[in-house]
DNA sequence: AGATAAACGAGACGGTACGTCCTGTCTTGTG
DNA sequence: CACAAGACAGGACGTACCGTCTCGTTTATCT
């Protein structure tokens, strides 16, 4: 394992703004280790040597400028689930968020040990906060006690990744809406 | 536009089983138009003027093989879907053939063409077999007039992928009921 | 061996001339059976059930257009020597004659077959018109009786081809006219 | 242009060698960049890097193992041409050798930039040397002096080299004292 | 006037080599 | 000793032609 003391704190801030940029601007393709090496003015060793693979520098560079999850809790669940679901169809709709998406979703599907990367460090907060929403609702009675927290999120979040993914229908603020029904039927009391 | 006339049928089955037996034994890595051609005994070309990327001779490869979708109609609504969900997620769970559902999600994301062509070939008979069961059951009162059939759909298969994709939970028979027992009550009147 | 009589006359025109085309047109790595049978409206079989390889196509291209070789014979050896060279010399320096003998000498090293018929159906009349006038010199005793007038033919046209293949010097009419002069010094009586 | 410095000098070698053992082996169509690659151990890149095509390695492989030109002078000047001519015939007359000559005429034939570094390094130091030693004879008065010993140069290896690449006759010993004579004669006081 | 058989255009085919690109490792100086 | 620079072996990419091989469709003789 290297000596990360030593390392070139300016270097690693070059690589993962170059491979923000390239993201950004071009196909996936094109994003390349050589590429990010070539834009950050790096030599590829300094890649390699932080990072196991093109995946890990495209997660952390994603996970850099994640702000944390805060989940409204005005007391009323369906509008505050409302707004989740709102935001998220939102921005699995845009275009911009979606390529660095699927992005990370290539690598993910090609390497285990980044899908457990991406789960826990990107995903599993997300979920665990829409988790404890749930919960504190259950605690108030607006959720059935049969209701499995688990799979209550993935009621949610699980039809958006699937339309999105698969392009099966529009995503739209109407599809929110709908889906915020269907899921509210299913744990309701 | 070739004159598929005068294409050879034994050049591409044999290109077809190349790729299929290519995906069963090895990393999707090592599915290479280069290793298709040599397997196959064909020429690159062969395969070029055929299909533009490896992902369409992939799909290509995978819906040949496909099996029409029959699906229970038993009259009871909650069995048939307990078993459809059973044997879904007993497929996603299944690596082998996980493996080459991988591989064609890989190319899909960075292929919307490809994408279409999955999904209108290989999703959507599946996916409006189901709808067509939950129509049936709605026509029957088994399901609330409310219930929107294409996100009741989503709710059974978009957990599933979600889960299976993002690996954020076991894929067993306790959660295929599980997620029944939520879809039911989602739709039921 | 196909019946020539069955020969289609105005597609072995079209082929020639797409030939001469080509030769002109392009660099000769561009003149390629395939471009040769697109230009002229061609299928490839029909190029190759008339022809072994691209340069006796190319050979027959040059020949179909060659004009009878006259050598002057004013009586006068250096005078008439002095016009052959100078002509020689010009035609070799021109780059448009020049790149069609480039191609059919790179074709002659190639293959020996087609180095035969090259010299035996364009070279030798040449060669053979300047022995003969040499000869009609030496019976006039303007040559030396010793003289070997093979040498002499190759002493006249083996510099001109040194220096233009290889590119020694300059294909100048004052080269020309000291080549003459050598020539003659060495054949004189 | 690569920093030649970091040039690894042990795939340089191998390059070379390579390019000689096939060239010596095969036919000249099999020499391909390819070929010399697999032969060496080495990517084609790291043949492309530092060479812009075939005929600059097989110059430069024939270089490298060319001896330096030593031409004989010992006053006489008909036996120092006679050995030279008879040495050169012989060179030419040889499979083995006259197989790369013909590989690298080839390869000068379409490649100019090519063919200017084959005459400057290869050819030129034979040439000039060959003119050195006539210069030493007229200053002795055994050359007149009006001879241009540019074009006495190409008086000797011009005819050799038209009937060595034209095939117009044989390449023997016969033929060298011939041509030996018809050059003294020329140039001769 | 058919019949028939070869030549024809078109272009698919199995191959080979091309020249480019990227991978992940190794090497060479610089700070 | 981390770094930039980039050479290296390897190997896939997609393209261009090779020479062979069907396809149907003209033609040109020969019944």
């Amino acid at each position: 394992m290297p000596a990360a003391a030593r390392r070139n704190e300016q270097s690693r801030r070059a690589i993962l703004d170059a491979a923000l940029a390239l993201l950004a601007e071009t196909d996936y393709a094109k994003v390349t280790i050589e590429a990010i090496a070539a834009r950050a003015g790096v030599g590829k060793q300094t890649i390699y040597r932080w990072w196991r693979r093109k995946g890990e520098v495209v997660l952390e560079a994603l996970t850099r400028q994640q702000t944390p999850v805060v989940l409204p809790d005005s007391g009323d669940l369906e509008a505050d689930l409302r707004e989740l679901v709102r935001a998220t169809v939102a921005e699995f709709a845009d275009p911009r968020l979606s390529a660095t998406t699927r992005a990370l979703t290539v690598e993910m599907l090609s390497d285990d040990d980044l899908a457990g990367q991406v789960r826990d460090r990107l995903l599993r907060p997300q979920l665990e906060a829409v988790r404890d929403r749930l919960a504190a609702a259950r605690e108030r009675g607006q959720i059935r006690t049969g209701a499995d927290l688990d799979v209550a999120v993935e009621l949610i979040f699980g039809p958006i990744f699937h339309r999105w993914q698969l392009r099966t229908g529009p995503l739209t603020e109407e599809y929110a809406d709908a889906l915020v029904d269907h899921v509210l039927a299913a744990v309701r009391p």
